[in-house]
DNA sequence: GCGCTTCTTGCAATCGGTTGCAAAAATCCG
DNA sequence: CGGATTTTTGCAACCGATTGCAAGAAGCGC
């Protein structure tokens, strides 16, 4: 069914290696049995079979990219730039759902053998010790939206959160509120720790500032939602840092479903810039994570430690700004 | 550095024979040598390199999946299920971004490149012809939200759009409104088409209902949103079925900041009922398409096709039912 | 035209597995 | 226990490519 480089060959009336070498870059054909090779190829339709070639070249190509935020409308355009930007360079992803997983061993497993050149780890939930599994076992890997660590044993791609959590409080301070809040997401996330930490650090700051604190149990409306309602009922804050957008947005339902005004009762503030933030009729004031760069970014570190696997595990932390929008009330 | 057949053959002290017998099921080996080599890949930590057996096997287990609907939230639910869907039965996703592409020529040399057992065009943008380009180069394939043919030339799965406007148009003059119109996506979409062909049947059946009709220039919040906005500028209709939910989105921010109420001044129902249709803040009556039904049958026939290759092209379209919510005022 | 260097080219081994075949071993049965 | 049958096993060829090596062809300078 498949035509084979035997096939060209023969029709070429060259040998086996003359086809490989037409079609690998750098080696040695003279321009008639490049021309002939051409021909025949095109006339059958050839094209190479990238998986035997694997077998002696030891690359595939292949990159697993490994999430386990299929509920986070972010991870829709994380998607669609890590596939894209991985196609542009010639690599495909292998895409592995973790789901509820949090164990590694089955997707090393399944990545071995599929013998993927390179790993990415793309969530902001999972420990650093599972992109730590994937280096153990001498496969290049970056961890995309991970935690920020002084001393990293894998690559590390994102932003910092503690810097967002006091550029939040900051911002809040600015507009003039005084007493104010942070809504987490899960406490157990290390994003939502880090967050809260930058947070009341730069709120120590204040000393006329008051602040509480709360977490739902999931980074989703649902849950941001259920908070905020049980928040409205005794005494809330005058504005809340929530743990990420879609958080931010249950926690807007709820506070206009109880009949008060955004921002005029109650401000609110985001994380992450998510396309729905930006809906006029959530229109959401937000930090912006800088998703495209961090995503450039982690594919260039697969790939530059794909061809110098010794290379030093590196952090790289991209700023995040804040996106004024309708849900905090102007600077005092 | 991978530990190869030959290292555990050696170990165990068998022929490499042995070695693949126990790891292929169905084949003669002995309970001895079975433990033997058992205990040899552990102590070694091997696993089979799945793409050096494709070569003899002819199967990868690897599954094309193709997609250019990046922006549509409903995707990402779309991506969850599908991956964890074909995880579920030991294959793998090559994820395929056709940003703006809409030759198959590329993605098709590309999955060849990569032996892909079988195709998924998971795009309710794609013409017929995209998914019929694989099945002509002899790979089983799928065209999931694809649209209904009576005689297709690949597996279509997906809903009956034609079904679905006639349910919007039904619902919304049960809901006594009587001046009513079509806001839908790109006139080119085939499931645009369909809609309001659907839509505009079943209206023919009340005469005493008037239908207009427009086009937004995509399926996306600004295009619904900018479209509405023109339209409210002279003498709109009562109620709008719109071609799908983001759209929705977009023309109900556009009616509530015109200071209109829904579904008091306007009505709208939308299609798809993603998961940002049921926030409360949202509340968006639409026509939920089953996704979840769509994805398994969309596994099942390229599994399918993959043992029998001959099987004869098939179309399975799933029902919609209406949500309702409060976007349309109560029936009359 | 000759000797030398530089390019091309094909052979054959190899990558990591699978599988048909025939020999060897184990099992069955009377 | 012996012969027939069934199971297990290893050999060797093969899947579709790449690549080191040595031989052959071209190109060079004089």
């Amino acid at each position: 069914m498949a035509v084979t480089l035997k096939d060209v060959a023969e029709r070429a009336g060259v040998s086996r290696s003359a086809v490989s070498r037409t079609f690998t870059s750098g080696a040695s054909v003279s321009g008639k049995t490049r021309a002939k090779v051409e021909k025949a190829a095109a006339e059958l339709g050839y094209s190479p079979n990238a998986l035997a070639s694997s077998l002696t070249t030891g690359r595939t190509k292949l990159i697993g990219l490994i999430s386990n935020n299929f509920h986070n409308p972010l991870f829709l355009e994380v998607f669609d730039r890590f596939t894209r930007g991985l196609q542009d360079r010639g690599l495909r992803p292998l895409l592995v759902n973790l789901s509820h997983e949090t164990d590694p061993a089955n997707s090393l497993r399944m990545l071995r053998q599929y013998s993927v050149d390179g790993v990415i780890v793309a969530s902001s939930t999972l420990p650093p010790s599972f992109a730590e599994a994937f280096r153990n076992a001498g496969l290049p890997v970056v961890h995309s939206f991970g935690r920020y660590t002084t001393s990293p044993d894998v690559h590390v791609v994102g932003i910092d959160n503690i810097a967002c959590g006091r550029m939040a409080a900051e911002t809040i301070v600015e507009h003039g509120y005084k007493r104010v809040a942070f809504l987490g997401g899960p406490e157990t996330a290390t994003s939502t720790q880090d967050r809260a930490r930058g947070f009341f650090g730069a709120l120590s700051e204040h000393p006329n500032v008051t602040a509480t604190v709360s977490y739902a149990t999931a980074y989703s409306f649902d849950a941001g939602r259920v908070e905020m309602t049980k928040l409205l009922m005794s005494n809330p804050a005058e504005a809340y840092f929530c743990g990420d957008d879609v958080l931010s947005i249950g926690a807007l339902s709820a506070v206009q479903e109880a009949g008060l005004s955004v921002p005029g009762d109650i401000g609110l503030i985001g994380l992450n810039d998510m396309e729905m933030a930006g809906w006029q009729n959530i229109d959401l004031t937000t930090i912006r994570q800088p998703v495209a760069e961090i995503i450039e970014a982690s594919i260039d570190l697969v790939v530059g430690t794909i061809e110098r696997p010794d290379r030093h595990p590196e952090t790289r932390l991209f700023s995040c700004r804040v996106i004024e929008r309708g849900t905090l009330r102007a600077p005092a």
